[in-house]
DNA sequence: GTTAACTGTGTACAAGTGTACATTTAATTC
DNA sequence: GAATTAAATGTACACTTGTACACAGTTAAC
């Protein structure tokens, strides 16, 4: 890559950063300004137009990095409990620990799975689709619900995403009190039990 | 009630009417300023803080709307389900009567349980649980599932009440596009027969 | 080595924001 | 009916915002 591109790439990684920090921060990205960010980011504010064209198409992008975080989730998830009993608790300790080392990023996709752009929700929307496709993949290949077809392992897998989705803004918020966030994990491991059971128990 | 005291609740609920307006209009809780509220209700931008500090203060008042809004659904679930084997079909119906009634409020519900202020998060949350409790207290009345304790239906009801919620957000989306929508609302409906299966099923 | 292209800078401006404060209007109190 | 109180208005000010535009400094292309 020529030096030029090689700057850009920097200051433009430079400027989603800045998002994401503005974000982790306690902000709301809806409410953050390109002023905010080129602040943040160390450069002069015109300068944004040199990358983006406002703030919702940095969101974009922010969605893509979101997308390869969660492709190295069910990575880590896959890893972990090829050679393990304790698939659901395995799976949950590792989504905690990208909660930790990825906050900005979830923040962000809970924010703009409901508050976001059109455009935005979209977006987030679709990477929660292709990460249940991946849940599918995963039960089907483990042949953990031998009776579920591929639509029935979808609706379950949609469940899933929308469980641990839905606890990653309560878990987000207690990462400063372990103990409640402790609890909220047993929680999370209690329902997601409750879903296999239940496709275990599914019938047409 | 004195005429004065009446007036001033008169313009205080068209201010919470015009912020459930602009939210509804596809506009973010977050981003909308005192400005557009007062223009929407049309009054002068300092009369707001004759009602509210604040557009957080509002907010939280929103959330009580939403609770009463949340109390009504209870309440006509229960009627319809009284002498109904179709538990679950029913309620999906009337829940989804309730995000065509009051979608503003639920737009706000789902925008604020990630997006808002910790103080609106916070009690969004509080809201979410208190209708937990509501359908522990169903579930238990009903004997749905006589072998799970207190902690255990409560447990059940959150995920319910997380998979409801979940689901708003994708269903306020696509009011505008029935085909979708109905697919939407059978798959949360599998999804609950998932829960109520598994929650049968569960063992300590 | 010169010219062209591009990233980042600095300035500028109109529009929108929260909110303090003085003023008007109307209801309540006496 | 006069005095008081409170809601709504109108004006004003200091910021912040998005973005247009001219410019400077570097890299790339020839």
């Amino acid at each position: 890559m020529s030096i030029r591109k090689e700057k850009k790439a920097l200051t433009r990684s430079a400027l989603i950063n800045a998002a994401l920090q503005l974000v982790e921060e306690g902000g709301n990205f809806a409410t953050i300004s390109i002023r905010e960010i080129a602040k943040q980011a160390g450069i002069v504010p015109t300068a944004f137009y040199r990358h983006f064209k406002d703030t919702n198409e940095l969101g974009l992008n922010l969605v893509d990095e979101l997308s390869s975080c969660l492709r190295q989730l069910i990575r880590s998830a896959r890893e972990q409990s090829e050679n393990s009993t304790q698939l659901i608790s395995h799976s949950i300790r590792i989504f905690d620990e990208h909660l930790s080392s990825h906050r900005e990023l979830l923040v962000f996709m809970t924010q703009g799975r409901s508050g976001g752009t059109p455009s935005i929700r979209n977006a987030i929307r679709n990477e929660l689709n292709v990460f249940a496709l991946e849940i599918v993949n995963d039960l089907s290949q483990q042949q953990s619900f031998p009776t579920l077809n591929s639509a029935q392992l979808k609706m379950v897998a949609d469940l899933i995403v929308s469980t641990l989705a839905y606890s990653a803004t309560d878990l987000l918020d207690l990462s400063d009190n372990p103990v409640l966030k402790t609890e909220r994990l047993s929680l999370l491991e209690a329902q997601c039990r409750v879903i296999f059971l239940g496709a275990a128990e599914w019938k047409a």
